[in-house]
DNA sequence: AATATCTTGACAGATAATAGACAATTTGTC
DNA sequence: GACAAATTGTCTATTATCTGTCAAGATATT
């Protein structure tokens, strides 16, 4: 519900691995984040505010030093970093139309197209763009999250081919994966497990959840679709998880996964929390409830959740 | 276009390599180079500084001493690198003569046991580590492909469990899916479909594959696992592909591939090259001859193979 | 009451500049 | 081939600057 008002410096702290000192100093010092203020004088930082940290920090990690960097535009950044990734040679993107696009909708249609052309490179191409211009969650939630139910959608209607469909996942969460590159975790944060249960084949909602958690600091371990219930509470008793989190997608009439489910809170014991999401988690409603789940309608409500369950 | 108003000296080490004193002497004894200095008196050095910068070490690497160079415009030393790396065609080729030689057995080693600490973060630390002290060929026939075997075997022997086993893929596939994009292709390149057929789910050999492909030069388009024929081949039409490659790897004894094999050559039609490969890929050896398949051992027959296929 | 945040000021370790020294190697000359 | 001179990378010492961290006291939040 703070998607207005902006982020206490915690949350900043949480997200980037970077000390409240840190943050302050250089805000004292060079100017490199301007957050608002509460009417109590607290720091408010937007989620733009945040991604621009996160760029500084890696751009510092890649040698510059914070001094002389801090004022320069967050593109510019990027560029930076992106450079500096690519060690020696020098990345000159052949122009292209360099308007900054802000608008959501825009990435979510050039996608879409790209996908109906079953063309990788393009789509890979508008999901990096939205990856720059928007703020990490804007894009899982304005872009990923919706062009994946888009593409749902167009296959069970017939739009859309099973081949387009598999590339765009490809594309998708070779991308997404990406994207947890930019968090750095603290050892000492809690462990969660992320999968998707026995005959879940779908894993990018999984993935997305992976993001989401890593953002909010905690230890993420994604274990890729489809595992049934022992190898899920193997997996979060091997890491010494809090948590352990399903994302159920399709289909939503599977038999064997309310046993499954009612498995999997047998095995992981009382002391675990077990999360679930996704599209047709509704569903299994019933089962989730005896098992003690937590059920989670949205992203949003799953960073509301894993906030709840930190100590 | 000078937003970026210089680099200290600790970025120009980093992307050259050369230590500071050794910058600073060239400067003192020559004036290699002279940076711009800040207010604070510290060296500031433009990109244009930082190229000329390699470009003075790679004509010393050839053999020319830097007391003679030094005072040459950057176009001319230009000319000298190309002129030593012309005349000197394969010095070292292997070696790289860098100090960064390390051994690919050690990343092996380092890999499989974070797959078995069930460590996601140590085991992209690794492979990221490989990816920049290996050739793209090393890091692909001598640490992803024999881990990802190793797995396999270990997972059959019961030394592995199934959650190590997809958190590995899971990774894995992140990781390699990064290396395409350091790739530029040509859009009047041929074109390469890249999947596995319907009831193969392990995908990473198709991966590799893709990889491999992209640095020959090719369009290359990833489809993920598991497609059936008519989406294969409805999707080397809709690309206007010159192949398909398709990752055989497990099971090796699925009744219903022979068929499935014969029909991708018949609706592929005879302009349409098919080429299977993977470690399973010889249990099929009767129907891949009879779909007019080439059938490789390795990822250096692809390489050949697809150097054949080209116009 | 306990915890979190804010501001200010201070400090230590990392980073960099300058000047100079030194050893290994190359070059020029006899 | 021998030898002095020049070349070149490396190192040390000193001073200055940059940056992360901490402490103290006040205010805000839970």
């Amino acid at each position: 519900m703070e998607s207005t008002s902006g982020h206490y410096i915690k949350v900043v702290v949480r997200q980037t691995g970077l000390s409240s000192h840190v943050i302050r100093a250089w805000e004292k010092r060079y100017k490199a984040v301007v957050p608002a203020r509460s009417a109590t004088n607290r720091r408010l930082y937007s989620d733009e505010d945040i991604a621009r940290l996160q760029w500084l920090q890696q751009a510092v990690q890649a040698g510059h030093s914070i001094g002389r960097i801090a004022h320069l535009p967050t593109p510019e950044l990027v560029k930076l970093v992106r450079a500096a990734q690519a060690a020696a040679p020098l990345p000159q993107k052949p122009g292209n139309g360099e308007v900054g696009e802000k608008d959501p909708g825009e990435f979510l249609e050039r996608t879409v197209v790209a996908v109906q052309r079953l063309d990788a490179v393009a789509l890979e191409n508008q999901l990096v763009r939205a990856s720059i211009a928007l703020s990490q969650r804007h894009l899982l939630e304005e872009v990923v999250q919706p062009l994946m139910e888009r593409i749902g959608q167009m296959w069970q209607e017939g739009t859309l081919r099973m081949a387009d469909e598999h590339m765009a996942s490809a594309v998708v969460r070779s991308s997404i994966g990406n994207l947890r590159a930019n968090f750095q975790i603290l050892e000492s944060a809690p462990h969660v497990v992320v999968t998707t249960p026995a005959g879940q084949l779908h894993e990018i909602g999984a993935l997305l959840a992976t993001v989401v958690a890593t953002s909010e600091g905690w230890n993420s371990t994604f274990l890729g679709p489809n595992l049934p219930a022992e190898e899920i509470a193997g997996a979060a008793a091997k890491k010494n998880a809090r948590a352990v989190l399903l994302s159920i997608i399709y289909p939503g009439d599977d038999p064997h996964l309310g046993g499954e489910l009612l498995k999997q809170r047998r095995l992981l014991g009382e002391d675990i929390a077990l999360i679930a999401g996704g599209r047709a988690a509704p569903h299994y409603q019933y089962f989730l409830n005896q098992a003690r789940a937590i059920t989670l309608a949205n992203l949003s409500d799953l960073r509301d959740s894993l906030n709840t369950l930190r100590p």
